[in-house]
DNA sequence: ATATCTGTTATATATATTATATAACAGATA
DNA sequence: TATCTGTTATATAATATATATAACAGATAT
């Protein structure tokens, strides 16, 4: 597992994460059926408390990225073909946010659309 | 000023203020130099606590959005023509963490730069 | 069978964050 | 002088985050 864990950032640890996680997910490192460590395991790993990780598990759970059976413990989702219209809703309200500090800082069109495709680019690249 | 809070929403209301005057900024419905609603008349507009609006313009001020003088109050700074570093790394790692879920949830990188692109424009036709 | 591995649940504690309530102060201004 | 700024201080309450221990139920390998 390659967890890395900012102690000092502002960002929860079980943000930190879901948030690895899913990149893990969508760079491949992670195939759908893949089995995530046990919660038990990876607080070891990380050196954090089970129930931190079984909250970040739980989350994933529910915004459907994992499924967790109590036999074989928690396993990485098919990626979707379709995209659900609530994710689409909320993903368009995060860019409006970031979108809109982007056009105070004086980010053009052309440069956050060049940043969000080498971004995508990056991800494919590796699967 | 044209403020909506959502009481039942998770995110904190001082992060649903600052970004809605984010957005306001971006779209021009607050051009540089106007002068912010006083802490205490955005509170009682809305029905909140003047600390919760105080805590909105002091982030907005500790990321440059606006500058708070004690005489003139809050008012808004003119839009950068030259992003900085610190913004890009930030829009950078936020943009990652979206695009890894865009991808695990179905969204192609064409959809997400024309949703991207849309938004843009929805903030530009306004100015 | 027994030991060991899952996730799950329960309880308790500590700290930080979010939000409110009151009050007072200093400076500018009408 | 009264009134408007932001600012500071104190207190309280609710919620979120993270940890610590312990126990339970089910599956599994030896």
């Amino acid at each position: 597992m390659f967890i890395k864990i900012d102690f000092q950032s502002e960002t929860p640890i079980y943000l930190q994460l879901r948030n690895q996680i899913i990149e893990g997910i969508a760079k491949g490192h992670f195939k759908p059926n893949d089995s995530l460590p046990s919660v038990r395991q990876l607080a070891s790993d990380i050196g954090i408390n089970l129930h931190t990780i079984n909250k970040a598990y739980n989350l994933l759970k529910s915004e459907n990225y994992i499924a967790i059976d109590r036999r074989k413990g928690a396993t990485v989702l098919p990626l979707m073909d379709e995209p659900d219209m609530a994710f689409v809703d909320d993903l368009k309200k995060t860019l409006n946010t970031l979108i809109a500090s982007s056009i105070c800082k004086g980010i053009s069109k052309d440069d956050f659309l060049t940043i969000c495709s080498k971004i995508y680019d990056n991800f494919r690249e590796e699967m």
